[in-house]
DNA sequence: GACACGAATAGGTATAGACCAGTAGCTGCA
DNA sequence: TGCAGCTACTGGTCTATACCTATTCGTGTC
């Protein structure tokens, strides 16, 4: 990915442009946990930005984890949590990298469609309103990780229709441009069966084991709580272990 | 308690100073949840600070999710929100009651040994430190739903040793019997293929796609936080899912 | 070789001022 | 009366600068 021009984009604060920047450096492997970043006052010359605004995003980023920071050490690359503290809902790319692993795409379909019934019920809208549909293959260090459908409202989505899906992060699109804050999911697991079609896609045997998840996200929307997103997953039940926390 | 003079200590950053002064403002009741904090510009002049310094102090209690803030309207005292658990830790009794189905189980093995070197690892205990191990086939509505392995810490559960443990709750029992209070645990789930013997206890065919959880649990036992019990089940896949809540 | 010291450089704190962007209430016109 | 638009707020973003403190490492002394 080529670097983002900060001040390319009026429309984003600087500190936002300059998150997303460091977040695309990481999610790339370009800077690899552990690395020192460039220091803050090189930051600034870099992008001809304050030193107060590269901090402010800076912050957003440790308070997420993703970085740390010692006074006259410098900041770095945080390492990958082994174990993440509570249930979080992650998008694929932030979930591999919470397992130490590189995250990537393949775009198989994408397609503005008309909701089926099943389809208007899960999301609550009406039978035939248009939604979006995308099927991903997920790949961890270049290896078949799961397939994964996704149905979102069109509405909502509106602008991402010619949006490149296959190369930026859906929830990351889905904050960014559809002005939409995500909220919270429910997912439910069972184990499966790998059909012919997924077995060829995710190079297993057919009738290997599978994780099967579905997902409804509920997002904020015009201040509204709604849902927004229908995700069916296939994982590879020899590569991927969901892990939770519950308590007492 | 009386306002704390910002300046007067040297020792702490002035921004801790402002953050301690407004906790202290909610905590005793004077500032009221709702309530509208002075402005920006107004905290200022008040304490002859300058408006980043007074930022830095709001957004961290802001993140502290102490006080809430809109830009156009103020800031204001958040309300504060009783959190519910997104995933709770429940008994498979529990569990299959809130799924309005009643939990049966018969028990196959109940055993004192010595730890295995991987159960050993797992529990944080000593090779060849006495556990008890139990084996239990669970049904819902008298239909066989999981296989359940459990294995606990012998000291812990030295109390149980000649329990009856086939029709009374294993977590009320440790409560009760043992002083242990359940606090939270951790899972992961995968999908796999019933064996021989698993298959004929489930009653489903060999090869069929089974849920399989492993579960290790965090306990409070002499005022101490310790691993107490690691559970492996196997689950019917087509009578089971699992259910869980995720937050952003 | 061990250690004290200081320079260079990292992030941490703080200032003062500017302008942008939402919100709500007031004003005055239709 | 109803409402469009103005205006005086609010927090949001950003700059430029200054000095503090912690870390690191090289230098020089003993």
């Amino acid at each position: 990915m080529t670097d983002v021009m900060i001040h390319g984009d009026r429309s984003l604060p600087i500190y936002v442009q300059l998150e997303n920047l460091v977040r695309d450096k990481i999610d790339s492997g370009d800077w690899a946990p552990g690395i020192m970043l460039p220091s803050e006052r090189q930051l600034c010359d870099t992008y001809g930005i304050a030193r107060m605004t590269v901090r402010q995003a800076i912050s957003n980023l440790v308070a997420e984890g993703l970085l740390t920071r010692t006074q006259g050490r410098g900041t770095f690359v945080a390492r990958p949590r082994l174990r993440q503290p509570l249930s979080k809902l992650t998008s694929f790319t932030e979930d591999m990298r919470d397992r130490g692993l590189l995250g990537s795409t393949r775009l198989l379909m994408q397609e503005q469609m008309a909701a089926s019934p099943e389809i208007a019920a899960v999301l609550a809208i009406a039978v035939g309103a248009p939604v979006l549909q995308i099927q991903r293959l997920r790949s961890a260090n270049g290896h078949p990780m799961a397939l994964e459908t996704s149905t979102l409202r069109g509405d909502i989505t509106a602008p991402l229709r010619h949006e490149d899906l296959e190369h930026q992060s859906l929830y990351r699109l889905l904050e960014e441009r559809c002005g939409v804050r995500m909220l919270r999911a429910s997912q439910e697991l069972e184990a499966g069966i790998a059909g012919e079609a997924e077995a060829r896609l995710l190079e297993v045997a057919p009738g290997a084991p599978v994780l099967r998840i579905q997902r409804r996200s509920l997002v904020l929307w015009q201040g509204q709580e709604v849902l927004c997103e229908y995700v069916r997953s296939t994982y590879r039940s020899d590569r991927y272990r969901f892990y939770v926390e519950l308590e007492r």
